[in-house]
Order: C-alpha cells, then sequence, then structure tokens
DNA sequence: GCCCAGGAGAAGG
DNA sequence: CCTTCTCATGGG
C-alpha cells in the first residue's frame, strides 16, 4: 500500500494461520475496508491501520499513525488485537478431530482469527447489531463515529473517526442519536451509555478470566443486550474463547448441519459445550463464516 | 414491493 | 416458566 499520510510501517514476521479477508469480513468487526490491493483499513483504539498478510513471506505488515510507545509495546498491542500469541494451527487440529463437519469449516476458513477488540466498541456495535445486517450495521457504526467520534485525520478523501467514547454517548440525546439511523436501537445505546457512564464500566477494561459469569451478569444487566450480545462481547472483546454465542445464522448451522431444532437454543449451547470445549467461540467462528459460504439454502 | 437481518424487551398465558 | 408481538430500517 502507498501511505498517503504520515504512516509509519510495522511489521510482524513468522505469522501463520492469517488471512486478512477471512479475518476483517467475518462479521466479528465491522471497521474495516477491503483496499484495492487486499489489504485492510480501519481505526483501532482511535489509531488508524492498514493491514495486510504476505502470504509467501509469513509476515504481517501494518501501517498506522504514529504510536507513541517503544516497538516492543507496539508489538505486543498488535499481536493481542490480531490474536496472534494463539495457535490455531493446534486448535484448528483440535476442533477437525472432533466432526466432520467442524472439519469441514475449519478447512474452509483456516485463516480465520478472533480479534480482540475494544470492550466499549464491541459492545455498542453488537447492541446495534441486532436484528441487523452486516452491511447496515456498518453503516450506522460509521454514522456513530462521524457524528460523536473524535476526528483523527482522513484516508483516500475519508474522514475518519474514533469510536466515540462512552462520555461522548452518554451525553448524546436520542433525536442525535436516531440521525445515524439506528432505529429502535437509539434508546438502548443511550440507556447502556448512561448505564456504563455511571458505574464505570470497570470490567469492560479488565478482563478477569475468572470472572465470566460476573461479566455476563453485567452485561445482561444493560439496556439493549440479551443472551447473543452479552456473548459476542465476551468472546470479541474479553477473550471469552469458549463462549458460543448463538444467533440466526449459527441456528441454522446447528441446525443444517447437525439436526437440532433451529429455535432449539439451550440444545446448542449444550452440544458446543460438550464438543467445542475449550474453543467454543472459535468453533463458532469458523461456523459462521462456513454457514455463510454455504447460503442460507443450504442443506434445507 | 417483499423478505430478511450476528435480537431484545414487554406483554400475555 | 414459556410463547408471541413489536420495535425501525435498509440491503438484496
Amino acid at each position: 500500500m502507498a501511505p498517503t499520510r504520515e504512516l509509519t510501517k510495522f511489521a510482524i514476521e513468522s505469522v501463520r494461520d492469517f488471512d486478512a479477508a477471512q479475518i476483517f469480513e467475518s462479521g466479528q468487526c465491522f471497521r474495516f475496508s477491503r483496499e484495492p490491493d487486499g489489504s485492510y483499513t480501519g481505526v483501532v483504539r482511535g489509531c488508524f491501520a492498514n493491514i495486510s498478510y504476505d502470504n509467501e513471506e509469513d509476515r504481517v505488515a501494518i501501517w498506522s499513525d504514529y504510536m507513541p510507545m517503544s516497538d516492543a509495546l507496539r508489538e505486543r498491542f498488535w499481536r493481542n488485537f490480531l490474536d496472534l500469541d494463539r495457535d490455531y494451527r493446534e486448535i484448528k487440529r483440535a476442533l477437525s478431530d472432533k466432526d466432520p463437519i467442524m472439519e469441514k469449516a475449519v478447512t474452509a476458513g483456516g485463516g480465520l482469527r478472533v480479534l480482540n477488540q475494544e470492550p466499549w466498541e464491541t459492545l455498542i456495535s453488537f447492541i446495534i447489531s441486532q436484528n441487523s445486517n452486516i452491511p447496515r450495521i456498518r453503516g450506522c457504526i460509521e454514522a456513530l463515529c462521524a457524528k460523536f467520534g473524535q476526528r483523527i485525520g482522513s484516508f483516500e478523501n475519508r474522514g475518519l473517526y474514533a469510536f466515540p467514547t462512552v462520555a461522548e454517548l452518554a451525553s448524546a440525546n436520542e433525536e442525535s442519536l436516531g440521525a445515524c439511523k439506528l432505529g429502535y436501537r437509539a434508546r438502548y445505546i443511550a440507556e447502556a451509555a448512561r448505564q456504563v457512564n455511571i458505574d464505570g464500566g470497570a470490567f469492560l477494561d479488565t478482563a478477569d478470566e475468572a470472572n465470566t459469569q460476573k461479566a455476563e451478569e453485567y452485561l445482561l444487566s444493560l439496556s439493549g443486550v440479551g443472551p447473543k450480545v452479552a456473548h459476542c462481547v465476551m468472546l470479541f472483546s474479553l477473550k471469552k474463547a469458549d463462549i458460543f454465542p448463538i444467533d440466526v445464522w449459527i441456528a441454522r448451522a446447528m441446525n443444517r448441519l447437525y439436526g437440532i431444532a433451529e429455535d432449539d437454543h439451550e440444545a446448542m449451547r449444550a452440544y458446543a459445550q460438550g464438543h467445542f470445549s475449550p474453543w467454543g467461540g472459535i468453533a463458532q467462528t469458523y461456523l459462521f463464516d462456513y454457514i455463510r459460504r454455504l447460503g442460507k439454502d443450504a442443506g434445507a
């Protein structure tokens, strides 16, 4: 990629099991866009970044805004975001051994990884996601960032904005939120922002491995957050790799591929717990990708 | 125009 | 506890 603003390059070597398109178009994140050269640009914790992968050199290249930190911390930052410290080769092997369906899913989406995103952004993004579709969710989030987030410059004629902070959304009124085409979700977001603003949302920054129960309980207490949204926040931003979020696509996959009744989410969760643990959440990511490849009519 | 979307909340049984 | 209805909107 030809940098058109003051960007610095950072490379991470010896990375395998990585496919930028699979990762950034998997529906786990909504702020990355594909560039003509196949790289992906987005904003991570207020930092603009363009991320690409060289399949022959096993190298991830990241062009980003200047980051005021040592190279060691910078590497840790991106390794954490991209989940590079997890051995997906081993996880894929373990999941493939479980059953032939998962083996196919893992083979098809072999470059997927579960990103470690910023919890607040993940929370709001998945409140928006309910009963919507991915292109529209992306549009709503970009509108929200442009209207309430801090401007951090531009890239290729597009304005760049940080995701709005808790305080920025807590002080927004419902009508101005409505301008982002959020529909009935505008109230959920206004209320959730005020709740988190008051209680500090402490857990959102301190993902305690032993605190899964408390994290879920807290999330479910927020406006507009039910089981599915809570589980997505836990999996995609709180490092809960064994959590198995169930949406319409996963329900479809568990029905068509595993023969479980499409409305029996409890049976699906039990099956996941029994067969995919401790990688239920990662298995879910492969399955989500796989059933969408097959199409909604697959196996019907 | 019609159906659907990475659901949640409230009401009613 | 469970089932059903409603919510606002745009992408395909």
